[in-house]
DNA sequence: TGTACATCAGTGAACGCGCGTTCACTGATGTAC
DNA sequence: TGTACATCAGTGAACGCGCGTTCACTGATGTAC
């Protein structure tokens, strides 16, 4: 049966995200044209409609990944104005994408990552930045407004921040979602806040 | 020019030991027979005397990387008695593996850990948490000598501690040995010390 | 000590599978007159 | 309002490359007598 009309607008994002989704199952070599196709609901040749490759699929791939990541910087920053708070939700915020919507571990820290094209490996790096920035940001204005320790630097306090979350994404996904990932980072995030917070 | 003979104990072990360096720049699926072959020294057709797939290679490779891990907590343990200098150094040592001879974020972030066949995800996932143990128990020692404060949890801590060095190793990897990932641990450490150590 | 045979590591050609990509086509939708 | 043509998304067959794996072989090493 013959697919319905769609414009390539429309289908690229389809197609990006349909490729995103099938990440969180497998990785970016075992995700084929094929199955892309098959979710979107046209053949395989179609795809080639709008995207040059499987590696500018990828490149919008990162790309969504990218805007959700910094969706959350951004809505933390909105929703709260104290510093520790916005960093408890973000981490919130992060645990719930990697358990639901995006496979963040498996793009983040996937071959490309590590030894794709330089191209590519510096914007996905780029990306890591971005979102590191966005963390060391908001601490750099908790200890402009004693709430975070002052001797603390925000620049290596944002990775040890990230360091809260990831171990437990990775047992959480490689033990097939039975380590308890909620619970190891509430446990982190006490630990951390307690260390960070200026004591009244 | 043909190979030198050699018994297939001595071969297997090159072998792993070959597959392993080549991943400090590929992935496991682009680690060829072919190139491990090169690297040995033999023909493609001959890895298959040694072993009886890739399948079977990889879980060598995986040996090799669990007993270097275990190694590490065994050799501070012997080193010294204080628990809060075993971890320092075997932060230290951890460190070191990733920058030079062991790809371990490549391994155990692998694609095989997060995607590969059940017993393989749970061989991984067990060597994973044979290392957390072994921290989990250098921790348990250090509460009870009154080192490290009674009110937190072994376990936790444990990947807390993992969480010291993992995003660093992969801004490492990522960044070609750009990101500074001697400065970001050590500043890490000074403050997890700080935070789990009793005050004297 | 030498000879004959068994054992086993190393070789090279060939096979086959998965999968990304190409290409000439079909048919639907939009637009000019 | 209807017709003709241009544009562009969707199709299916075919190609080719990379790579794991097989297999019948060669030749070196070890061992029995």
């Amino acid at each position: 049966m013959r697919a319905v009309k769609a414009s390539t607008g429309i289908r690229q994002d389809q197609i990006a995200k349909a490729a995103l989704d099938l990440m969180l199952r497998h990785d970016w070599k075992k995700v084929s044209i094929a199955a892309v196709a098959r979710k979107v609901g046209v053949v395989p040749s179609d795809i080639y409609r709008h995207y040059q490759n499987k590696d500018a699929m990828l490149d919008a791939v990162l790309d969504l990944v990218g805007e959700r990541l910094l969706e959350n910087v951004r809505a933390v920053r909105q929703e709260t104005d104290d510093a520790l708070e916005r960093l408890h939700r973000l981490l919130a915020r992060h645990v719930q994408l990697v358990r639901g919507e995006i496979p963040i571990p498996r793009v983040l820290f996937s071959e490309e990552a590590f030894a794709g094209s330089p191209p590519r490996r510096r914007r996905i790096y780029r990306l890591f930045k971005e979102y590191l920035s966005g963390i060391a940001e908001i601490m750099r204005e908790g200890k402009k407004r004693k709430r975070i320790r002052p001797n603390l630097e925000p620049d290596s306090l944002a990775v040890m921040f990230l360091g809260l979350v990831q171990p437990a994404a990775i047992l959480w996904v490689m033990s097939g979602g039975q380590f308890d990932i909620e619970r190891q980072t509430d446990t982190a995030w006490g630990f951390f806040n307690q260390a960070i917070q200026v004591n009244q």
